[in-house]
DNA sequence: CGCTAAGCAGTATTTTATATACATGTTAAA
DNA sequence: TTTAACATGTATATAAAATACTGCTTAGCG
């Protein structure tokens, strides 16, 4: 059981704008701190921003900001934004020939669990995510604090 | 987020040995029944079998048993030993290269939602799996019931 | 004793999902 | 009008998972 990185990236980006703060940021700064593909992160923050999570600003000088404060990014929110496809099993996809759909009992529960383990992430925002290690995690991503 | 086939096929092969009871059934039987690999589902028996779950019979006329009571198979349990990569993101699994791992606090949350996802499986066992949907399970699974 | 039907084990291939790369366009500041 | 940024669509590569293949072992039956 894995999220993809897709989801784990649009979570690294919101991290990187949120530590960045008012400073705007660029895709190819934040794909070069993580060292992940500057293209797939251009999808994922082109999905964030059509979902309102994030301002981008083309042109010379452009770059991208978070849209809403950190303690209003929910994580719940977030996951089931980004990841697309949370069907644990065959019947709850597409597709699905499993012959004892009709009288099987798991995929209400898998549904439950699914719930539950939603239900945690939803008592989080990006804002738990800085925090007192928000200047560690500058560090870490490289990223020069700026004097405000 | 997905399971893997292996591991809904292992309970493909739970519920199909607790619905034919006392008889035995051959991995062959079963995975026409389901219609898939029978060679993957070798390896699922194998693994369930290694793991105390059933109880294999080699030769002519031999097959697969139950080996606890339905009510001792726990859902949680089951998906804890056959769902192998349990790392929800890349710091929880091995050759993480994720540069703000040490400051990052999504990694216990995540660990706490999917406690929480298997806190609900916890709650099921197998038995629960059959109930008075059984006699519609075994026609689904073309399973003569034997007039035991 | 030897045939046959079952599980056992290891390896190789195929398929699918995911991630990455490439090519081209658009915007806006300098 | 150049340049640095985001936008979009397509194609390729990688990795994981599922499936297939090959040969072996066990045990009942005649
Ligand atoms: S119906 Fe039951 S066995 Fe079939 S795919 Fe769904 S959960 Fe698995
Ligand atoms: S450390 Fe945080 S951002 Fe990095 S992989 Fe783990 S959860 Fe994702």
């Amino acid at each position: 059981m894995h999220l993809t990185r897709y989801t784990d990236y649009a979570l690294r980006v919101l991290i990187f704008l949120a530590v960045k703060g008012d400073e705007r940021a660029t895709i190819h700064e934040i794909a070069e701190s993580f060292g992940v593909s500057r293209n797939h992160l251009m999808k994922v923050v082109q999905d964030l921003s059509h979902r309102g999570y994030i301002t981008t600003i083309r042109g010379k000088h452009g770059g991208l900001l978070l849209s809403r404060a950190p303690e209003e990014i929910s994580l719940g929110g977030l996951v089931r934004d980004t990841e697309h496809e949370l069907g644990l099993v065959e019947c709850l996809r597409d597709g699905n020939d499993c012959i004892i759909t009709p009288a099987c009992r798991l995929k209400p529960i898998f549904n439950e669990a699914l719930e539950a383990f939603l239900a945690v992430l939803d008592r989080y925002t990006l804002a738990d995510m800085l925090g007192p290690r928000q200047p560690q995690l500058a560090r870490l991503m490289q990223i020069a604090i700026s004097p405000a």
